[in-house]
DNA sequence: CTGTTAGCGCGTTCAA
DNA sequence: TTGAACGCGCTAACAG
């Protein structure tokens, strides 16, 4: 801006101090009706907007709120980073994004820009490839909160949100076998995350109360991209018994796959049948989906991690750190 | 942040002043290398981090872009928020994003919230129905300089960056013509946009020169909501002659009425074939997506909406608005 | 080389 | 009812 008006240009112009202006403008019952209102009258015409740096240097607080998260164009986080925003807005905050492209030393760069920035608080999701968390505890130092969602760090004292991923892993494949599949293989995500541990968890436990052989070659991590996704499929596809069904750690990695499938001339929910996690909006417009999703209401994720967070900023010494999980639903396609 | 230690305290352990300590840091090279090294070894020791909050009062700035676009969960825009997002950091600013939803009042709320809260500069792309500038001209009245991208408005003096929808909307439509379609309707958006002005030039451009009579029950407006496109996708299979081809707003809307034929029982790219604009990736995990799309490139336009920004932020004296088109390119499947 | 002083815009206590 | 003075945390012009 050019030259915003301020109160002490009001001050000048009308010939009082700049603390009456201040008292004048937040109506304090102690000024005279007729400066109160001389006072206004002059802010208005000069479209006097308070200057919220200064206010917030008072107040030590900026009311930003970063969040970092893997992928904005991933609809399951622009989801649960709108109703992150919808919260904040409520309550007087403003919300920063940063993605860390499932990079660590991005994520690392962003929660360093973000402390250096000014935040009162970190809303996280982590990146696939995070290995240590050190860029997390230097901010816990700083006396800064953070709230873990979805993608939780391991061993770390902050609040976090999630779902109970092996309980849904544990439905999704007692679905397949109850459809009669057992040659059942999993797309993992990468080992980093503890979300894959979990799918894994769910998977061998449904395997062993079946007393389903699990294969070796069938359990697979992709690192999430597509060209990783693709050469898993293919690995799987070229295997002597090449399974009947993939549990897919998310939508994106089941339609990388699916495509895969479908160059090879496999006809999707036929010759092979998908289940994911995420059940995104968009799967509603293919003609063939994966026959079933474990949703995960991202929203519902959003809010509450936000809500846990707010708290963490207004009163951090009656702050206790939460573990809160979100409860999942096996949504099934036909 | 419970406690943050600030430079006063450094000086007070260190016997010296706080200038010092200031000057100390950023390394002025009139600092006694003795205390250069105690004041770096102190500060971090003490965990030491400037506050963002006083040094943006000082430098009159808040290093905070504003960026209010539709909806956060269209890939179109998030694509544009992370190009937005990728200049800004480099150049030492954080994104705060705002979502209108397409609705006015939430706009207009939006605007006026980054205002308060302290932004440099603001990128907007419209609601769908805002039909009037009034809080854009109070943002320019401040001095805050705006950027419309994709969506712009009419008549706004402030710097835009879109494409040449009726030139693209003519090539779609001419792809069309040259397959032997004729009978095309265009799913169209709301009245409000340029955007539709300007994709309706198109499409009456090449019927014309075509000798294609124009038959007003072929043109209708969407608002943009799967609800409205169902409804006016209907309306127009209804009709006696219903058309061949349909040229739609965007991806979204094409693949909302999409659904809609498919429910009818008709086979997509052969009963009925779709043109539409955007060009999203997930479209390509579709088996029978669009035949042609129009690619918008969000990516270089939310890069091109920012580099229009930041100089007016930083030099606001010889900045003068730029109007700067995209190019776009039909994206042929088949 | 370092200290003193002033000021960014605002809120607030203490006097008058 | 209003003014004077101080402080939030930091930078910078001026002095020594």
């Amino acid at each position: 801006m050019v030259h915003a008006t301020t109160m002490k240009e009001i001050a000048r112009q009308l010939g009082v101090t700049v603390s009456t202006v201040s008292r004048a403008l937040q109506n304090h019952p102690s000024i005279g009706l007729r400066t109160r209102e001389r006072v206004h009258e002059l802010a208005k015409q000069l479209d006097y907007v308070p200057n919220p740096t200064a206010i917030n240097l008072k107040r030590r607080r900026t009311y930003n709120i970063g969040v970092v998260l893997p992928a904005l164009t991933e609809q399951f986080f622009s989801m649960a980073i709108s109703a992150i925003e919808d919260v904040a807005i409520g309550k007087g905050y403003s919300v920063v994004v940063m993605q860390s492209r499932n990079d660590y030393e991005r994520e690392r760069l962003a929660i360093s820009n973000l402390v250096k920035h000014g935040i009162d608080g970190i809303i996280v999701s982590l990146a696939s490839e995070t290995q240590n968390n050190s860029h997390f505890l230097e901010v816990n130092k700083h006396g800064i909160p953070i709230v873990f969602f979805d993608r939780v760090a391991k061993n770390m004292p902050n609040s976090c949100v999630y779902v109970d991923l092996t309980a849904g892993a544990i439905e999704a494949v007692e679905y397949l076998v109850a459809r009669g599949l057992t040659k059942i293989a999993l797309l993992n995500g990468p080992g980093t995350l503890q979300a894959t541990d979990e799918r894994l968890k769910g998977y061998v436990t449904v395997l062993n109360k079946h007393g389903i052989a699990i294969s070796r070659p069938y359990v697979r991590s992709v690192n999430l991209t597509k060209e990783d996704t693709a050469k898993k499929m293919n690995e799987l596809l070229d295997l002597d018994e090449p399974p009947q069904a993939i549990l897919a750690f998310n939508d994106y990695v089941a339609l990388d796959a699916m495509q895969v499938c479908r160059q090879r001339g496999l006809v999707i929910n036929q010759d092979i049948h998908f289940v994911s996690f995420s059940n995104l909006p968009f799967c509603s417009y293919l003609e063939q989906p994966p026959i079933a999703s474990i949703e995960q209401f991202p929203y519902e994720m959003g809010t509450k991690a936000i809500q846990l967070l707010l708290p963490a900023i207004e009163d951090p010494q009656h702050y206790t750190p939460e573990k809160v999980i979100i409860p999942y639903q096996l949504i099934v396609r036909e």
